[in-house]
Formats: C-alpha cells, sequence, structure tokens
DNA sequence: AACCGGAAGT
DNA sequence: AACTTCCGGT
C-alpha cells in the first residue's frame, strides 16, 4: 500500500548505499520552492547545479520531496502518526558505514539521480494507475465527480493513515477540488490540508505529464482512451472478489502485508490482515460498510461453485484458489 | 476473531 | 448471477 511512501523506499533501497543524492536534492528542490526544510548546506552541492529537471517533473519531485520530509520527520512529529511499517527502509539506506570507494561512488551517484528520477515518476505513474483501477475513478482529478472525489479522499486517507475528512469535501467535485489553494484546504481540514493538497499535486501533475506525453506520439484513436490500460478485469463487468483477490496478490509489493501467497502452485493464499483487505474490497465496489464477515461469506459462496475453498488442512484466514493459473 | 451456511435483499 | 447483509451456531 502506500503508494509515494513505497515509492520512496524502493527507490531508496536501490540505490546504492551511500548515494543519498537523491534525499539531498530532493530537499534542495523543496527548499528551493518552499520554505520547509532548514537544513541548508549540504543542499546546494548536489543535483541543483545539474540542470537535470524536466520542467514536467519538478512539481512530482517538489511534492515527492515534501512526502520524504514528512515520512522522516514522522517519529517526531506529533501529528502525523505514520506506522513504521510503511516506510521500513527510508532511514536505513546510506548514512552508516559505505564500503564503496570515493569513485565508484561518484560514478554511481551520477547516474543513480536520473535514473531513480526516471524511477521515481515511473513509479508515481503506476501507483496512480493502481490506485485508479481500485476505485474505478478516473486518472485525470479534473474530470472527477463528487462521488470520485470521495473516493479518491478515502483512498488517501487511507494511504496516509489520515482522520476521515470526506464530510469536509461533500460538495467538491475534481474541478473544484483542482483549483483549491492550499489555503483553501486548509479552510476544509486544518489537520490534513497539506498532506491532500501535496497529494492532490501529485495526482494534477501525473495527469499533466500524461497528457503532454501522450500528445506527442499514438494519439490514441478518437476514443480518448488516454488511460486505457488492457486492464485484466476491465472489460464492463464489474469485478468478482476472486479476481480482485488475485489482483491483490498480483502485487506483493503494495498489498504483500494485507494478502499473499502462501503456496502459488497451490493457489493458497493468506489473508494477513483481514480488515485492510474488506476495506479494499469495500472500496472497489462501493461498498463503505464492506468487513471481512461479509468479505468471506462471499468467498463462501465460491466454495459450491469450485472457484476458491479451503486448503486440505484448514487454517485461519487461509484459502485455496481451486483452479491456480 | 474466524468459520460456517441459511435466508433474504440488491 | 454475484454478491451483500444479517444471523445463529460452532
Amino acid at each position: 500500500m502506500t503508494s509515494p511512501v513505497r515509492i520512496h523506499s524502493e527507490s531508496a533501497v536501490l540505490q546504492p548505499p551511500h548515494s543519498t543524492g537523491f534525499t539531498e536534492s530532493s530537499l534542495a528542490l523543496l527548499k528551493r520552492e518552499d520554505g520547509i526544510v532548514q537544513s541548508s548546506e549540504m543542499l546546494e552541492h548536489k543535483a541543483s547545479d545539474r540542470g537535470l529537471y524536466l520542467s514536467c517533473f519538478d512539481m512530482l519531485f517538489t511534492e515527492d520531496a515534501a512526502w520524504l520530509v514528512r515520512v522522516t520527520d514522522a517519529p517526531a512529529a506529533a501529528g502525523a502518526r505514520l506506522e513504521p511499517e510503511q516506510c521500513p527502509v527510508i532511514d536505513s539506506p546510506g548514512l552508516g558505514a559505505s564500503p564503496l570507494s570515493p569513485t565508484l561512488e561518484e560514478q554511481v551517484e551520477e547516474r543513480s539521480l536520473e535514473q531513480v528520477q526516471s524511477l521515481v515518476v515511473g513509479e508515481v505513474l503506476k501507483d496512480i494507475e493502481t490506485a485508479c483501477k481500485l476505485l474505478n475513478i478516473t486518472p485525470d482529478p479534473m474530470e472527477w465527480n463528487c462521488g470520485n472525489v470521495q473516493k479518491w479522499l478515502l483512498w488517501t486517507e487511507h494511504l496516509y493513515r489520515l482522520p476521515q475528512v470526506g464530510k469536509a469535501f461533500q460538495d467538491l467535485d475534481g474541478k473544484d477540488l483542482c483549483s483549491m489553494s492550499e489555503e483553501d484546504f486548509r479552510q476544509r481540514s486544518p489537520q490534513c490540508s497539506e498532506t491532500l493538497h501535496a497529494h492532490l499535486d501529485i495526482w494534477k501533475s501525473a495527469a499533466w505529464m500524461k497528457e503532454r506525453c501522450s500528445g506527442g506520439e499514438t494519439r490514441m484513436r478518437e476514443g480518448e482512451e488516454l488511460w486505457s490500460e488492457a486492464d485484466s478485469s476491465c472489460s464492463g463487468q464489474p469485478i468478482h472478489l476472486w479476481q480482485f483477490l488475485r489482483e491483490l496478490l498480483l502485487k506483493p509489493h503494495s498489498y504483500g502485508r494485507c494478502i499473499r501467497w502462501l503456496n502459488k502452485e497451490k493457489g493458497i493464499f493468506k489473508i494477513e490482515d483481514s480488515a485492510h483487505v474488506a476495506r479494499l474490497w469495500g472500496l472497489r465496489k462501493n461498498r463503505p460498510a464492506m468487513n471481512y464477515d461479509k468479505l468471506s461469506r462471499s468467498i463462501r459462496q465460491y466454495y459450491k461453485k469450485g472457484i476458491i475453498r479451503k486448503p486440505d488442512v484448514s487454517q485461519r484466514l487461509v484459502y485455496q484458489f481451486v483452479h491456480p493459473v
């Protein structure tokens, strides 16, 4: 779960151990455009002199950096209660002892900045796609109706463990939302304004980028189907529960903490966080009252249909696809 | 807290 | 048809 946070963890993992360039450049960007970061000296020398920012990535990076800072600060900040599982790697890479020789380190650093840059952007887009599938909304906030806005809010709240503030944005559609300044957000929700505004900006930027890029190449037919994803499940029909579970299982990086394979070949999987999976299912089906009791009832309906069953040795929260792929 | 399956509702 | 909701019992 947790798109942007996860992205950072991933980026951090993929970086060479001592390369903290990403963090620093992000902070530098943040400092340049925002006023949040206090520490200054270490920021100037990296990134800022390389002119490596494609303009359309700026926003993404800025907002990303904002997240990074927030995540990093989270333990100290009283308001934000981000759980450790959300950012497992953030604080661990580099910083400690690094066996890399300086020259190699430099070379690696040179490249990693650019690599990480495109990697992060790609991950952001990927995560937005995933969220859109899950929520059944379009990626472009400008196209959202009020219901879509509420879904997005619910999702974002869930992502960052924010209190529920949907009420405060009840009457807004996507256009309204997009035209709101951070101050407007603050008036609606003093506690979450920053987070929501920043996260929305990521989506706006992504939509803007996507539009720009797709404008350059294949015009995507007439259908305006800019975001069509050859979605495994999307054939107009509403998604089935078993398909949904498969989707989650397919993305262990995102959902491995709430559902995972015990034996992929045999189709045996375990629901590690029943409440969470139920919440996701409810989100997808627009069933706010969904819970594990009901979800599991639906799973049990599959018993007689021969789609899912209990494994031979029945275990709590463990099920098995009768026909593993 | 899960698991189960009947019954009724959407 | 495929759940969703509710429920009494294990």
